[in-house]
DNA sequence: AGGCCTATGTCAGTAACTGTCATCACTATA
DNA sequence: TATAGTGATGACAGTTACTGACATAGGCCT
């Protein structure tokens, strides 16, 4: 049983321009390199096909370089997801007293979902990376999960009760999973953001039907 | 790429009593073996502790043999899924035309925890076993994906229209993750379909409130 | 009796990861 | 200015999950 921690080798904005100048022991940004010539050679030959050998010799590194940088084959394509979720989270932690959680959770994934539509070309392909390969999916469920998480914990900093916390956390998060596949599927008809609002009004719509409402 | 297809030996139930009269060629039931020691090793030492090998070996089989039963080390604790998933499937189909979709979906997920509580000794274990571990978590998390992609084909062959039909289905699934971690988490105080039904109760609630209902 | 079927064994191979130690430009300090 | 770190990478051996190909030998059918 080991854990291994992966910590990111940093090199200085110096170091970086001072390469080009001969000083550089090696050539600058490796984690870089590295996740261009994986998701490049994931699109070219799919996932499955492609080794971490083979990553790493585009890259000019070494295999066991590779693996110093991203914990796993899978992780090039999700290391960023921390980013989005702290957005998420402090989103979240900001929204107005007032705000009900639901809609708080809401209006803080259509800011997410603004900035993803932003990187609309990288977003696209890294999807249809992920949708071609039963690993990635598995993986960015627990992305999606641990979102929910941290949206439920923050949730219950505003006071929201435990159960009603993690309920409404997942039930935001299925509404962005079906706002994210509609606007995967059509092209650019409505954004991101629009279609999150419009998935958010059907979820409502859907729980309010019904005989056995209370 | 390749795709491995799992087809499950089966030994006639006269090999398996003909076995004791020393007729068969080989001890019975090899796949029972191989799950049972799979799943005292992996709560004996976790599961990352366990390889292959020390499971074959104490089923009394080979490592190719294991990997002839189950596609990979994890499913050994997953390929009971795809029975529960027909019993959604049709719980949901049989729903009477008059319940509106997520009470049909909510009734079946009742059905299916009771089914889980009887194997209760062993739903427990399981879980302990899953949540030890990340890449069992994972794999769980597909498995409820699956099953949320199953419950909506089958609210659309009932006439709910396609997004409707997805974002009830994982609203059922998150009402069902919620209500699992409160049963796992409380000593039996309340039984797993009463727990599902005060969930959905809840998100219903969550639902109705807020500014922005329209 | 002969031949097919099936569950398992045997064995060799690939590729994802991990641990350990060496290297050597750069940096701080004496 | 010598010297002692520091940090990113290379080199290399080892483990383990998984796959493919072929062998074996009971049971069954004709």
């Amino acid at each position: 049983m080991s854990v291994t921690v992966i910590t990111i080798p940093q090199m200085s904005a110096a170091a970086i321009t001072m390469y080009h100048q001969g000083m550089g022991r090696w050539e600058p940004d490796a984690r870089g390199r590295l996740e261009r010539a994986a998701i490049a050679l994931y699109s070219e030959r799919g996932f499955e096909n492609t080794t971490v050998a083979e990553i790493a010799a585009r890259a000019r590194l070494t295999e066991r370089t590779f693996f110093r940088h991203f914990a796993d084959k899978r992780e090039v394509l999700f290391w960023g997801a921390s980013a989005l979720q702290e957005l998420l989270v402090s989103a979240v932690a900001d929204a107005p007293d007032s705000a009900a959680p639901l809609d708080a959770v809401t209006t803080a994934l259509e800011a997410a979902g603004a900035v993803l539509e932003e990187r609309g070309e990288y977003s696209r392909q890294r999807q249809l990376i992920i949708a071609a390969n039963a690993d990635l999916r598995e993986r960015e469920l627990i992305k999606l999960a641990s979102l929910a998480a941290a949206l439920a914990a923050a949730l219950r900093q505003r006071g929201v009760p435990g159960p009603a916390a993690s309920l409404t956390a997942e039930a935001g998060i299925a509404v962005f999973k079906v706002a994210f596949a509609s606007w995967a599927a059509e092209n650019n008809q409505r954004s991101l953001p629009q279609l999150i609002r419009a998935s958010l009004q059907e979820l409502k719509a859907m729980a309010a039907r019904g005989p056995a409402t209370g």
